[in-house]
DNA sequence: ATGAAAGCGCTAACAG
DNA sequence: CTGTTAGCGCTTTCAT
C-alpha cells in the first residue's frame, strides 16, 4: 500500500491557485508572474513533486519510452548490445523497456503484445532461435510502430536492420585458416533457421571454394555450445577423422572444442589451429588465447538506437527502409597461429 | 509519425454502442449480453485492439512495471540476476523496467527520478561502485514505493535487502588455501566504501587469524580487475615477494593473477595457489580452471523479486524489513588444489 | 496573469 | 442489459 504522490493539484490547492497556472508554472510559461513561478517551483521541490510521466504519455500520446526484445540478457554480446541501446537512448530522453524472450517463439509474441500496450514509441528485436512466423513483427509495423532489427534479421521484412557482416567475417576466419596451411577445416554451425548461421556457413563454404578445397557436407556440425562442440569432438576422434582447423560459429564452442582437444593430447595451434565468433570476454583468457571475430556488439547498439530514434522523430512518414552492415574484425591469436 | 492505434471508443462507434459496454465486454462483465460480447470481441480482434497499458495504469493508479537499477548490464553475475527478475516478474504481469548507472552516481539518481516519474510500483536496487550518499534511496522510500536492494547493500537502510554471504565465502576460500598448505597469502581487494569489499577482505582476515598467521597490510592490494591484478602481480615479483597463494575479489582479477604468474613462469597451482570469486563463466575455460565462488546470481534475482512482489501485494502497510543472506558455494578446481 | 473546461483512454459507480 | 458521468494527472485552448 503506498501513499499516492503528490500532483500539480495538491500544489495548486496548497497555494490557492489553478492546477493550470501550476503547470504553466512549471513549464516556465512566459504569461505566469515571477512570483508565481518561485512559489510553485518552491513548493514543489519541498513536496518531491515528480510529474507523472503516465499522465503525460497519455495527454501527449507520445511514451517517450522504446521497447527491447532479446533473446537472453546472459550472453556477453547481447548484453553489449544493450548498454549501447541504453546509453542513446537515455542521451535522448527515452526509457526502455526490456523483454527477453528466453529464445522461446511465444515469449517474443507476448513480449512484442506488452511493448504494444505500453504504447512504446519503436522496438528493437534480435528474434529468437526458435521463431520462424513473423506475424508478430508484420502486426508492428502495421501499427506504424518504428522497428529496427539487429544481429538475428529477417530478411525482406520492411524494417531497419544492423547486423554484421558474418559472411565476410565467416569467410575472412577461414581464409585464415587456409593461408595458415589448414586444409581439413571442420565448421561448428550455429542453427540454420537463422540467417546468421546461415551466413558464417556461407563464408566458410566461399573461403573453401576459393581455395580450391572440395567441401565436405560431415565437416559441418551443427554444434553451437562447449558442451556439442565437446561431443563433436569425440565423435571426430572416435572416427579418427581429425581436422587440422575448426572455425566455429562462436566463442564457448570454439573453446569446447580447443579444450577436448588439448586433453586428447592436441596441440593448438600446431595440431589443430581455432578460431571463435566472439561472444564473450573469453578470447584473452584461455591458453592459447582464442582468435576470434569481434562482433562490436556496443557500436550494434547505438546503431540500432539510433535508427530508431531518426524513425520516430523523424517527421515524413516514409523513407525507405536500410539495412546497415557492421564490419567485424578477425583478431588473430594464438589458437591459430 | 505513427497513426494513433484503436481504443475502446473505436469499437463503440463502430458497433454503434457505449465506451463502457465496450469495456465491460472486453471484461466479460456478467451484465453483458452474449451476442455483445461476441462482436466485441470479433472486432476488437479484427482490429487488432490493445488496450491502453498507460491509460489502464493511470485509471487504477497501478503501473504494474517495477524498476531495476543495476550498476553494468554486462557482467555475468548482474544479468544473470536480471534474468530471476525478470522471469519471476513476467510471471506476476509485472513489466521491468531497467536502468543502468553504469557505476556513476549522478546516473543513479537520475535512474531514480525516471523510475519514480514512471510510477513503478518497486524498485530493486544494486548501488553503484560510487554510490556513498543515499538520499535518493530514502526517497523512494518515503514515498512508500516498496524497495529491494540486492547484492550491494547498504547497512541500516530500511528496506529489504539480498546479499551472499561474503564474508562466510570469502573466509571458506581462504580457509581453504591456508589448508592446502599456503600461509602467505595475498587478497586482491574491492573497493571498500562497498560492503561486499569490506566483507570479503573481512572473511579473508578472519581465516588468517584463526589460522594463527599474522595479517600482513601489504598483503591486501585494492585490486578489481584484470589489469590491476596484473600490475599488481608485476610489482610483487619485483619486490621479490611471492604469495603462495592468492584470493581474489573476482573471477577476472584471479585470472589476471594466474595468467601473468604464469607468463612468469610460476606454476599454478603448486607454487601459487589462486581462489576467485565468480563473475562470470570463465571458471571452466582457464587453464588451470579457477576454483571460485558461486553466488548464484538468478537465484539472487528471483528472490529479490519475490521480496518486491510481496511488498507491493501486501495489504499490511508495515511488517519488518528484512535481510536475506544467501549462501554461496565455494567450487574448488584445479587453480587451488 | 490566471482560471475553467475539455480531453488523452479507460473504468466504475449510478441510473435507468 | 446498457448508457451517462466523473475522474485518474496533466496540458492546452479559450475566456476573462
Amino acid at each position: 500500500m503506498k501513499k499516492s504522490q503528490v500532483t500539480i493539484k495538491d500544489i495548486a490547492r496548497q497555494l490557492g491557485i489553478s492546477a493550470s497556472t501550476v503547470s504553466r508554472a512549471l513549464q516556465n510559461h512566459p504569461d505566469i508572474s515571477q512570483e508565481t513561478k518561485q512559489q510553485v517551483s518552491e513548493l514543489a521541490m519541498r513536496l518531491r513533486y515528480q510529474p507523472n510521466a503516465l499522465a503525460l504519455s497519455l495527454k501527449h500520446r507520445r511514451s517517450k519510452t522504446i521497447g527491447l526484445i532479446i533473446p537472453e540478457i546472459v550472453h556477453y554480446f547481447f548484453s553489449s548490445v544493450i548498454s549501447g541501446i541504453e546509453d542513446v537512448a537515455y542521451e535522448a530522453g527515452f526509457t526502455v523497456i526490456i523483454c527477453q524472450s528466453n529464445e522461446k517463439y511465444d515469449r517474443e509474441v507476448a513480449n512484442v503484445k506488452t511493448l504494444m500496450a505500453q504504447r512504446v514509441e519503436g522496438i528493437l528485436v534480435s528474434i529468437s532461435k526458435e521463431t520462424n512466423d513473423y506475424q508478430h513483427l508484420h502486426d508492428i509495423r502495421s501499427s506504424d510502430t518504428p522497428l529496427v532489427l539487429f544481429d538475428r534479421m529477417v530478411p525482406g521484412l520492411l524494417a531497419d536492420q544492423v547486423i554484421i557482416d558474418d559472411r565476410e567475417a565467416a569467410y575472412r576466419a577461414t581464409r585464415h585458416l587456409i593461408e595458415g596451411g589448414r586444409r581439413k577445416i571442420v565448421h561448428f554451425a550455429g542453427p540454420q533457421n537463422l540467417l546468421i548461421g546461415q551466413q558464417r556457413k556461407e563464408g566458410y563454404l566461399q573461403a573453401l571454394r576459393e581455395a580450391g578445397i572440395a567441401a565436405n557436407p560431415e565437416w559441418i556440425i551443427e554444434a553451437d555450445s562447449f558442451e556439442k562442440a565437446r561431443n563433436a569432438v569425440f565423435r571426430l576422434l572416435e572416427a579418427g577423422s581429425l581436422p587440422d582447423g575448426i572455425f566455429a560459429v562462436n566463442d564457448l564452442t570454439a573453446i569446447g572444442a580447443m579444450k577436448t582437444l588439448q586433453k586428447k593430447g592436441l596441440r593448438i595451434p600446431t595440431d589443430v589451429a581455432v578460431v571463435g565468433f566472439s561472444d564473450g570476454r573469453f578470447s584473452g583468457i584461455t591458453d592459447p588465447s582464442l582468435s576470434s571475430v569481434d562482433q562490436h556488439g556496443y557500436e550494434m547498439g547505438t546503431i540500432a538506437t539510433e535508427m530508431l530514434l531518426k524513425r520516430i522523430l523523424s517527421k515524413e512518414n516514409e523513407y525507405p527502409f536500410e539495412t546497415k552492415v557492421l564490419h567485424a574484425d578477425l583478431i588473430v591469436r594464438g589458437s591459430s597461429s
